[in-house]
DNA sequence: ACCAAAAACCGATAGTCAATCGGTTTTTTA
DNA sequence: TAAAAAACCGATTGACTATCGGTTTTTGGT
């Protein structure tokens, strides 16, 4: 789940535009730090053969485009980096969330708490179904 | 920021004993899963240098210990993970929380009801002080 | 002060994985 | 069907972890 640089770059790009072949993907990158467009393909190859790029033969060019979306990702990643520290039953995500909080700003915090609105309504869904 | 696996057994190990030198590590960890004193130390060396333990000379040896609480160490570890793709202004992490809530459990979502309840009141004071 | 033991430190090796790109094969299409 | 385009293969380099043997340094007891 763990990425290079230049992977990062990448994923990032396809956050951004709706799809991309190769070539389209090494003329943006080239101007702002080169490399060939081998390097460009072996890193689409790899992040489509780690699933978070899609890809479709269009033509003659394989169109790559993200397989997920960047909070879907963000989420995954946030899992996968720290389901080896969490202890089943305690709250140490939920702390490391308090402890990222201060950054959040009014609107974000509005935000989260809709969200546990949402969850509370769906569980007392679940619970007269 | 990123850890091996053997680095990560050792820094859970350190969050669940107050302090232990190479010898007490080494024993606690060759029953489980062998390997030698010195592949310990040398670990413990590197956790220290990217000062995720602390030492201190206790007679002979180095005492390590945590050098951060569990929680303090996941938000760091979410933090530097994740600031490659957020972007700034947007909601991408507090998605990513959501995306994850799905496994949040009834006591856990309380929690993070109570943090923000704090939070709002900590914005007012701020705002009278 | 000295010596033996303990611990730290150094350096080498192996394994993994991203980045890089040259060269070859396969596929398109004119 | 042949030139061009793209995909694919394989090799190299560079980080970084894990591992441990061997050497140096430190320490504590006598």
């Amino acid at each position: 789940m763990l990425l290079g640089e230049l992977e990062k770059l990448i994923l990032n790009y396809f956050w951004s535009v709706p799809q991309a072949d190769a070539k389209q993907t090494h003329s943006y990158f080239s101007a702002q730090r080169g490399g060939s467009l081998n390097t460009i393909q072996s890193t689409l190859d790899r992040l489509y053969k780690k699933k978070l790029l899609h890809r479709e033969k269009q033509g003659h060019a394989y169109i790559y485009s993200a397989a997920c979306s960047r909070s879907e990702f963000i989420g995954r990643l946030v899992r996968s980096v720290t389901e080896d520290f969490i202890q089943p039953g305690k709250d140490d995500l939920l702390a490391a969330f308090v402890s990222l909080s201060s950054e959040l700003d009014e609107k974000q915090f509005a935000d989260l708490e809709a969200t546990i609105r949402a969850y509370e309504n769906r569980q007392k869904n679940e619970a007269t179904t």
